[in-house]
DNA sequence: CGTATGACGTGCA
DNA sequence: GTGCACGCCATAC
């Protein structure tokens, strides 16, 4: 199993609502110095069935998302996470 | 097969 | 307190 498809399954098995660090995910993967992967990867795949828009910065802050920042941060509100100003309220 | 890249993270000036 | 620069590693071309 490639680090990618791992990290796609990581993702997929964040819970709805929750969110979850390229640094986390990487962990989880095996490579904990590898979060840098985790973001390049899931930008350049496209996979609908990855909640990609769950993953976050270790600082809370959004990052990224391939089919925009905007609908990323009211995917999150609609699941039930906060953001203020980009920025996930713990 | 080799090079360049990238949705990050942390440290240091 | 803010900003800049480096490191890290698999994927894509």
């Amino acid at each position: 199993m490639a680090f990618k498809d791992k990290v796609y399954s990581l993702v997929k098995k964040i819970p709805r609502g929750k969110t979850k660090s390229y640094s986390e995910i990487a962990k989880l993967a095996g490579r904990p110095k590898a979060w840098r992967l985790v973001g390049s990867i899931l930008n350049k795949n496209k996979n609908p069935n990855v909640p990609c828009h769950r993953i976050i910065r270790s600082d809370g802050f959004l990052a990224g998302y391939n089919k925009g920042l905007r609908k990323k941060e009211r995917l999150l509100k609609k699941e039930g996470v906060k953001i203020e100003k980009g920025r996930v309220v713990h």
